[in-house]
DNA sequence: AAATCATAAGACCGACCAGTCTATTCTCAC
DNA sequence: GTGAGAATAGACTGGTCGGTCTTATGATTT
């Protein structure tokens, strides 16, 4: 609900009633909606950690595809929720402007799992199939920047083209 | 205004107290606050489109160079903006998912400017600037979507780093 | 069985918001 | 100078929102 309709657009009665839980229980819970969009964040890079474990993690592909596959894995996540893109994205977008705390949030969180992959862009270009030369952590934060820009377009259009040239444009021209 | 704080959390008494406008003026002239974010949007354009004007009219250099010229002076209103990033993106990723008014609007203006910069895009192909088999739609739409992912991370950073370096990739990439 | 404490439950509250209403003032054609 | 319509002015309204309050219930410990 926060990643469709917004976090100011997104009413906690919505939420309330969606899930069919009374608002003493809820504010028993959640200090405040703040709270209660901060943990939610919190709950969705779990899932993204999930996905990078399991695709950076996995040997049997070089490193380049991995980071590739963490991708496209979260394209078929968003297909399947009706292509709203990233809730990082979201989030950031509507509120870096009128609360710090999710702007750092949401910035810490984007960091992160730029370091993560960059880390594995690292193995390849110890495997050589990155110029010798390459910023690992610069081409990550690349990576990570352009997808959210993809991501939104794809949200816009309903539409899943963006994110797809996007890869392919990245991983074109990277490996060559 | 608009572009600081996101739609929901920008309320019109603020910007009435900040334009010392009274209330039966503004809804005298705007039919409502939807109304007025679009004209807000509309405004916005004619700026967009006076910029593309500006550099991709400019004969006297390579169309590749038009293009890329039109990014870098964005960029410098951004940076005098406070780096806010794009009012489309901020829009639209806001407001997307809930009303289909601004999606459709958001996103048939992002597709405007990608078609202008197509336009340039294939200029830089009959010249023999990118190679004969681009898609120059395609790779306008591309240049646009990752602009979109960079200025959100701009903004989130408050630092125009991830800009300069998405361009300096995108141009790197492209031209070789 | 009693006591205790975490949780559930939803009525309620004050604040705020977009939008309306009526009254007034300005502008300009005639 | 006067009449008429455009623009100004801000008090007011109805509804919604996040958050609080009191009361009830469940589970666990002693």
């Amino acid at each position: 609900m926060l990643l469709r309709q917004g976090y100011h657009a997104l009413g906690i009665a919505a939420v309330l009633e969606a899930t069919e839980i009374p608002k003493g229980s809820f504010y028993h819970h959640f200090r405040s909606k703040e709270d209660f969009g901060l943990q939610v964040i919190d709950l969705y890079m779990t899932e993204v950690h999930a996905g990078l474990d399991f695709c950076l993690g996995d040997e049997s592909r070089p490193p380049l595809r991995r980071v590739r596959r963490f991708f496209e894995l979260s394209e078929e996540k968003y297909r399947s929720e009706g292509y709203l893109g990233c809730l990082l994205g979201g989030l950031g977008q509507e509120l870096s402007g009128v609360s710090e705390v999710f702007r750092s949030k949401v910035e810490q969180c984007l960091s992160e799992i730029s370091r993560r992959i960059a880390r594995c862009l690292e193995k390849a270009t110890e495997q050589g199939d990155l110029p010798p030369d390459t910023d690992p952590q610069q081409l990550a934060e690349l990576l990570v920047n352009c997808w959210e820009g993809a991501a939104l377009r794809t949200r816009l259009r309903r539409d899943p083209a963006p994110l797809r040239e996007m890869l392919d444009f990245y991983f074109r021209s990277t490996s060559r």
